[in-house]
DNA sequence: ACACATAGTAAACACTGTTTACAGGACAGG
DNA sequence: CCTGTCCTGTAAACAGTGTTTACTATGTGT
């Protein structure tokens, strides 16, 4: 048995070249004009040559959103390092980065959370656990600071602010609100979560 | 130029059968095991005598989420009826019933609220504009019973709370929080959406 | 220099949605 | 009756997809 030490560098290039190029695809086209042929064709190589480096189709799409995570951890990072630590605004910091991240990257955005082309991740298996320990500690340091109600558990908390950003922004991608809703102002993601922030923080009873 | 007046009950027959066919397959295997020449086969036809009633796929598999979304009216319709008019308990009944219906048309519901294979589509062209004026005639009803404060703008409640429910079910469709979470209890959509309720009534904030 | 593992290629395979040319049947009018 | 038109469904092809196979260089280790 041959052991090879040292790796040639043109086929580190080869490998990145095709992770390149089907990170632009994704991004221009979305994940259906991101054919191997098409991401063959621009990494330079033959669609055969793809399969080199990774097994599947699967693979290096799943390689692609891999790679946007860990670039979302660090906008996650980024957005709440300017809040003091357990304001509410780190909170709400949190959801506006997410929000940012989603539009900037749209078609990598779509494809990371779609039921059907992406199979279920767990998310231990992402890098940086896909964020979720960086949304739970500010939830615990707003309790402990006081500035959220204590009572319940950080993790439904964590969960439930999650699945409102979420949530805004799958509605608002797949249907269009034109013609029934009265509602001044733009009705995008980043519209809507901030208009119904008080509603979270406030709750829906009278007070 | 000639008329027909009279169709033939057998072209009915097949285009029914055709739809039938298409349902039932996305039903089984989702959107990727429903090809044309499945849906073919099974309504005892060729591939190119589809097209003789839907215009494409997308045609067809939208014709199959607006049945969808008329039998989701019914099943909303349903359930806010054995709940007191302004009760909350009257919200509350109709996000169970979407995440019941969710659950019971797992594959149509992927389909229906995805940006990828299923174009944006505007609420108003829809079998009762999604289910959306029952749910706002509700918030509406429950704000003058003042079971739910009354400064908010009902729309923007109605998003919130569509926006919250659809998240809740994105997320735990995409990802598994095994090994992440200690949280007694099953994490399924409902047992989330039930357990998380609270904050939506009362808020984050501490009383 | 020989052996061998690897990287990339060209071509095929099995599938997809869709279009085209064509055949059979049903109905209207002469 | 026959003729002509319209409609419905068929068979076959077209262009595209992801993937596999057989093969050829290339470069490395012994």
């Amino acid at each position: 048995m041959i052991v090879r030490e040292t790796e040639t560098p043109v086929t580190v290039r080869t490998g990145d070249r095709i992770l390149a190029a089907a990170r632009a695809l994704l991004a221009e086209g979305g994940v259906e004009r991101c054919s191997m042929r098409l991401v063959a064709t621009r990494a330079g190589v033959t669609p055969g040559a793809i399969y080199r480096h990774y097994r599947d189709k699967d693979a290096l799409v799943d390689r692609v959103v891999e790679l946007s995570f860990e670039r979302f951890e660090i906008a996650l990072l980024r957005a709440i390092a300017a809040q003091p630590v357990g304001s509410f605004a780190r909170i709400a910091a949190m959801g506006d980065a997410y929000i940012a991240f989603a539009e900037e990257h749209e078609e990598e955005f779509k494809v990371l959370f779609n039921p059907i082309v992406t199979a279920r991740k767990r998310l231990a298996d992402l890098p940086g656990h896909g964020g979720y320990p960086i949304l739970r500690q500010c939830i615990v340091e707003a309790m402990d600071a006081g500035t959220i109600r204590s009572t319940a558990d950080p993790d439904l908390v964590a969960l439930f602010l999650w699945s409102r950003v979420l949530g805004v922004l799958t509605l608002l991608m797949t249907c269009d609100f034109e013609g029934e809703i009265a509602f001044e102002g733009t009705l995008d993601p980043r519209g809507l979560f901030e208009a119904t922030r008080d509603l979270v923080v406030d709750g829906l009873a009278p007070r």
